[in-house]
DNA sequence: CCGTTTCCGATGCGCTTGCATCGGAACCCT
DNA sequence: AGGGTTCCGATGCAAGCGCATCGGAAACGG
């Protein structure tokens, strides 16, 4: 057993600098090169790791997707003593990315998202994700009275919603308050209908 | 004054030949030879269309966006007799490009929306589409009976919504029968927190 | 302490890219 | 008819790209 090496972390760290890259200069301007310098390792390690530079876009799609669900879920979690209405709307919050502090993940995914439009294996990934923020928010709606299937409704509404808020605040088009705004007014919106 | 060219004229032929090549490739597979082939030209006059390439990608960008933006307001002035509710579903239904035959248009929407998150002169002209795109849709819902503010508010709710099913129709996370109902019981829920 | 096995840094290769260059075709005016 | 302009197709160029290659460093078993 000869020099041994922690693969997975080496693939996070590797996956943390593309993110970074994107995050500055989009998509196209990930080359393996600026990756193994952001990455400080050489451009070997890095094409050990993956065998060509679409699976370690793929791999970095996933660890992004990863680290946005997980927060989604822990602020689930975490938020305990409130009520079922309120915990949604933080996770909306969380999902669309509108704090200053995550407007690199919203890039990022933003600049995965449109790729995915021309990229099959991309898009597989991208949906997994989504498949599990979305039955996230359908079960949370759903404990905030609705029935099942109109809750499903409700949370992939949400779930385009956010979206769109987060491709705009990222262009420029609305201001991160704004967005929040327009996101509390819809549930309030959600919530009144549901009491009626 | 000797040999002359319609140079409108061919700016919006090369224009369109980027947008096909959007299409099928994403932005990052557009180079300025592949332009050349489709549109039927050489290089060289590629060239002296456009001093740069990115400069030939800010003027597909305003092309297309003046497409979708013309639809929109011909969709308004050619229902005459119907509803204001039912105009904004019509308006609505054009802008989130979901019919078939508008997927190509909704492929190279998104791509300059992930550029333009990167790209200041991009964002620059995607808003100025999105504010046209905006007003109009905030003056047919005050149309329909709303005030102002919340008009323009919902509005905003909207363009965001349409933009978020767009995305997700096109990574094959929501067919186009979801995102079509999913946009009418919206702006059902809408008509009818209006109307009470 | 040396052989074996695993790893990787450096380098090279073939290709494509955006852009600059320039000779000559095309055209209008006189 | 011919001169003066305007245009553009072909070609060249330097830079950058993803990927393949390989000699040697590193770590262990014997």
């Amino acid at each position: 057993m000869p020099k041994q090496v922690d693969h997975e972390e080496r693939r996070r760290r590797i996956a943390d600098a593309v993110c970074a890259l994107i995050d500055t200069q989009g998509l196209e301007g990930v080359t393996l090169r600026d990756v193994a310098v952001r990455a400080e390792v050489s451009m070997g390690a890095v094409q050990r790791c993956f065998r060509t530079k679409e699976e370690m876009l793929r791999f970095a799609l996933g660890h992004i997707g990863e680290r946005v669900t997980e927060r989604a879920h822990a602020r689930v979690l975490a938020g305990p003593a409130q009520s079922a209405a309120s915990t949604v709307g933080h996770v909306a919050g969380e999902v669309a990315l509108l704090r200053d502090e995550h407007r690199t993940e919203a890039r990022i995914w933003l600049a995965f998202l449109a790729a995915a439009a021309v990229n099959p294996p991309l898009a597989t990934a991208l949906r997994t994700s989504y498949a599990d923020l979305e039955t996230l928010l359908a079960r949370l709606i759903e404990q905030a009275g609705l029935d099942p299937a109109p809750a499903r409704r409700e949370a992939r509404t949400l779930l385009a919603l956010t979206d769109g808020l987060t491709a705009h605040v990222l262009i420029g088009h609305r201001t991160t308050t704004e967005a929040e705004e327009l996101l509390h007014t819809h549930l309030a919106a959600l919530w009144h209908r549901a009491g009626a």
